[in-house]
DNA sequence: AACATCTTTAGCACAGTCCTAAGAAATGGA
DNA sequence: TCCATTTCTTAGGACTGTGCTAAAGATGTT
């Protein structure tokens, strides 16, 4: 299973980016916004959110850029796996950033289905190392 | 830390195909063996290892293909993580083959000095799922 | 209306992965 | 030794993902 991730590296900091921003500010979001944020120059940016838009994730409505229903499902799924394996990296020793900057590297490969099962052989902790809680 | 891993997933899935025949085989590996233990062509894997040569894990010599000290120690340190790895994934619930299919995604992202403190965060296993012995 | 900002298009570049077709080199057999 | 087969290499093409600049088009603010 989980042998092809349906998104890159890159497609996945952009999913992660919009639904943190989604999370945290009031504003809808705008292009050089994401731009910014993944430090890339706007038509970049543009490049790699139509990827995402024909994938399903992401809507663009008048320059406005919000996450669609799957998009925000998947990048739960993804943080899911991340919280996930920084309990696991940090108990191997690894500070918090440390576990966080590695995780990242491939919790997008992972597959949100195996976020309950690394959770329960962990013993279901409650926080991720940076303090942030975990979802049942 | 290991933030950019050296080499592809390619380059990596090269490498091991490499180490093992090495280890299993008579020797010595030509270029056909390596395209065909990768399923790809000739043209395309004289292309790979011509990167890693270039990154000096790979010697070629009238045809015949061998790893260079440090290409067989990348290889270790691959092998280490991917083993650690796989006994943890499979704690998790996963089948020894499919906790190998999914490291093999990402074991070469992790970074060899990782082995270790996942081994002992897991208790130092003596084998990996599939029962091959972990070295100390 | 004018200016600033934002978005989009167009064009280019480069790495990595993959292929086919064809020429060059090596090998093994008779 | 010579030929045939196999192997290696070169040359060319293709496509994705990632990035850029420059300029055109849209939008919005004053």
């Amino acid at each position: 299973m989980e042998t092809k991730p349906n998104m890159t590296k890159k497609e996945r900091d952009c999913l992660l980016a919009i639904y943190n921003e989604e999370k945290s500010s009031r504003l809808p979001l705008r292009l050089v916004d994401v731009a910014r944020s993944l430090k890339i120059k706007p038509p970049t940016a543009l490049e790699l959110l139509g990827r995402l838009e024909s994938k399903g994730y992401v809507e663009r409505r008048r320059g406005l850029i919000s996450l669609s229903e799957s998009g925000r499902e998947a990048a739960r799924g993804i943080l899911a796996v991340h919280r996930a394996l920084e309990v696991f990296f940090a108990s191997c020793g690894l500070s918090a950033d440390d576990a966080c900057g590695l995780v990242a590297q491939f919790d997008y490969i992972v597959g949100p289905s195996m976020a309950p099962m690394i959770l329960s052989a962990l013993g279901n902790p409650s926080k991720c190392p940076h303090g942030y809680p975990i979802q049942p």
